[in-house]
Order: C-alpha cells, then sequence, then structure tokens
DNA sequence: TCTGGGGTCCTAGGACCC
DNA sequence: TCTGGGGTCCTAGGACCC
C-alpha cells in the first residue's frame, strides 16, 4: 500500500486529548465530566483548557473561565493542567505516526499532525493510522483526508469523534458551501464580520469573490489568502522539516491586580529570567523585546524594541526594565507578558506556519 | 462571568536613506 | 517652494491557532 499513486493528505487530531490523558492515569474518572485548566482551582483566574466529552454536555469548553465551568458541572472533577505529562503522551503518539509506512509527519500542536501519503485507498490507511494509535497510547482520534492541507484540516471535524472523512475539489463546496465563513480555519470573528460587511457570509460566496476585491480591506497577502481558503485551495505539500521556535515568551495574570511599581518591577525580572531559561537551551541570541501588559479591566497594550545580538542577561534585563518606563503608572496592572525574538539559524525553514497563512 | 498561556504572521505608519 | 519616489527598518497593534 505504500507504492499507492495518489497523494493524500490526512489531518490526524486526538480526541477530547487533554482530557483523555488524564482518564488514562485515572481511570476511575472514565465517563464522568472532567474539566482541566489552570491549577484546577474554580476560585481562581483560568480558563478550560480541555472538557470531556461528558462534561461538554453542560455546555462547559476549550477558553470558558474556569469558575463558570464548575458553576455549570457542580459534580465536575477539577485537575490542574501538566503540560509534561501531554507532551509525554503527544510525543509517543507523533512517533507512532512517523513510524507508519511511507509517511511524511508535520506536527501542528500537541495532538495534531499533518501526514503526507501516496495511496490509493487513503480512508483504509486513517484507519490503519487510527489503530495504531490506539494500540500503542490508547488514545482515540479522527482523522480528516484531503486533497490539500486545508481541505484535510477542516474534514478532521466531520469525522469527530474517533471517525475519518474525506474533503477534496470534488464535494468541498457540497459539504462546505452553506456554511458560515467562520467555519474555516482562519477564519475567526473579527475576520467573518469584516467579510459580512462586504457582504460575504458563507464559504461559498468567500470562494465565489475575486481575490483581488479583497485587496482593500485586508491587504495584499491576506486579502488573497481568504479568497483561497475559501475554495478550500492551498498546500500540497507536508513539510516534515523540524519546526524552529522564533521566540519565547511567558505571561502572567495577577490574581490580584498589581498597582505598585515595586511589584510591576518584580514581575518583569521573573519573566525575563524564565524567558531568558527557553532562550539559553536554545543557544541563539535575541533580538528583540516585547512587554505585553493588560490593564484591568481589559485593555492591552504592547512595548517592543530591537536590542544587539551581543546582549548578555543583564543587558536583556536593563532594556526590559526601559520598557516597564513606559507602563502608565495610574492604571492597574491584571497582567504582564514579556517575549524576546531570537535570531533564526542559517538553514531553519522561512515561511513555515502552523496557523497562519503561508501554507 | 469580565475572558490563560504559548505561539505565528500581517499591516500600517513614521523615520530615515538615496 | 509645500514636496518625488523608491526602499528599508522599527514600533505598535491586530488577528488567529492550539
Amino acid at each position: 500500500m505504500v507504492s499507492g499513486t495518489a497523494p493524500w493528505v490526512l489531518h490526524v487530531d486526538l480526541d477530547q486529548f487533554i482530557a483523555a490523558v488524564e482518564v488514562l492515569r485515572h481511570p476511575e474518572l472514565a465517563g464522568r465530566p472532567v474539566i482541566v485548566g489552570g491549577r484546577g482551582d474554580p476560585t481562581e483566574r483560568a480558563v478550560v483548557s480541555t472538557a470531556s466529552y461528558e462534561a461538554r454536555a453542560f455546555g462547559v469548553g476549550s477558553g470558558m473561565p474556569l469558575r463558570i465551568a464548575a458553576r455549570k458541572v457542580p459534580d465536575a472533577v477539577l485537575l490542574p493542567v501538566d503540560a509534561e505529562a501531554y507532551t509525554a503522551a503527544s510525543d509517543e503518539v507523533m512517533a507512532t505516526l512517523r513510524a507508519r509506512p511511507g509517511a511524511t509527519v508535520q506536527v501542528l500542536g500537541w495532538d495534531e499532525a499533518f501526514l503526507g501519503i501516496r495511496t490509493d485507498d487513503p480512508e483504509a490507511y486513517a484507519r490503519e493510522v487510527q489503530r495504531a494509535v490506539v494500540e500503542a497510547t490508547q488514545l482515540h482520534c479522527s482523522v480528516g483526508i484531503g486533497d490539500t492541507l486545508v481541505r484535510a484540516k477542516v474534514a478532521t471535524g466531520f469525522g469527530k469523534p474517533a471517525g475519518v472523512f474525506r474533503l477534496t475539489a470534488d464535494n468541498w463546496l457540497d459539504v462546505m458551501g452553506p456554511r458560515p465563513t467562520i467555519d474555516l480555519w482562519g477564519v475567526g470573528t473579527k475576520i467573518s464580520r469584516r467579510l459580512a460587511s462586504l457582504g460575504i457570509t458563507t464559504v461559498a460566496e468567500l470562494a465565489a469573490v475575486d481575490p483581488q476585491t479583497l485587496v482593500p480591506e485586508f491587504g495584499p497577502k491576506m486579502g488573497p489568502w481568504y479568497a483561497e481558503l475559501g475554495r478550500g485551495d492551498g498546500a500540497r505539500e507536508v513539510d516534515a522539516t523540524p519546526w524552529v521556535a522564533r521566540g519565547h515568551s511567558r505571561e502572567t495574570t495577577f490574581q490580584q491586580n498589581l498597582t505598585e511599581a515595586s511589584e510591576v518591577e518584580e514581575a518583569v525580572r521573573d519573566l525575563v529570567d524564565r524567558v531568558l531559561e527557553d532562550v539559553t537551551a536554545e543557544g541563539r541570541p535575541v533580538i528583540g523585546l516585547t512587554l505585553k501588559v493588560r490593564y484591568a479591566p481589559f485593555l492591552t497594550k504592547t512595548f517592543a524594541r530591537k536590542i544587539p545580538q551581543t546582549a548578555d542577561r543583564d543587558e536583556v534585563l536593563a532594556q526590559a526594565l526601559a520598557l516597564v518606563g513606559k507602563l502608565d503608572p495610574d492604571r492597574q496592572i491584571r497582567l504582564l507578558g514579556f517575549r524576546a525574538e531570537m535570531t533564526m539559524p542559517d538553514d531553519a525553514r522561512i515561511g513555515h506556519t502552523p496557523t497562519r497563512g503561508g501554507w
């Protein structure tokens, strides 16, 4: 089957991944509404990372404040996020995918990956993938089959849970045409609203538009890219080149808003140290800094600056504290974030992004 | 119910240069 | 005199994804 001729893109997506990993190591939780988020304390400022299907039946979903989720499901099991455990499980899944015959694997996140293959029976191959993943990890996944990355990615949603669904140029408009543009991968609330203001509300309407007419509203790259998205078109090649981080960041939401300058400075020192730990592990110099602040209740501002590649830790810290000077001293601070951008290695792939244009 | 944390890329406008 | 035209770099902000 490896020698089949037709190229296909498979999108593999683990079902309720985080909740499933927790149930695996706490078997007594099977069948119960499990909600994972923050430190598992519903009195804190935190949101839901993943809810099990039992919890979703109560209307709980990712991104919902933990406090609300706990109220909706009185007998929910609330668990803290355990990133190390999910990374370990994810590594096992990805290794299983890479071991599939003839597969090129492009990892998109903890719980999903593209898989490029040549076969004349992609459904059979998809079932084999599901069987292999369950056998190795006891985790279930859904598989989207497509002739482009976008179509494969969107197809997965129709296969959940634990199913397989195929979307190609042949059935794209039949399946997706009547749906709202927000159902597309890469179109969120803001863009779908701006499209609607141009008279475009469905995928079919977006697919029919002349790409150039979107340039005045969305710019020279994004305009034509949205039109392409409407057609389901784009890249067909799965790229296994290892992903290289462009930067690292840390954010902290304070349980009580900060008001004192000394608290702010201490928080920035802490964030800088944590980010630089990651950067140091990469062995690449820092070339830029961004400080993000969320003033209470919800106003976000960012301040950035370039810095010389030769900067050492003390220099980076000094530059970070200089950015602190731009904060408004009269406002309460709810969140601080600090990001360090790094130089790229010479052989790094340029233009690869798991989530945005460039497919 | 006031909405985490870690990422990526695009756009606009000003500064500056020739 | 009220001002070209191309280019790059930098900063701030916006949008999206998992």
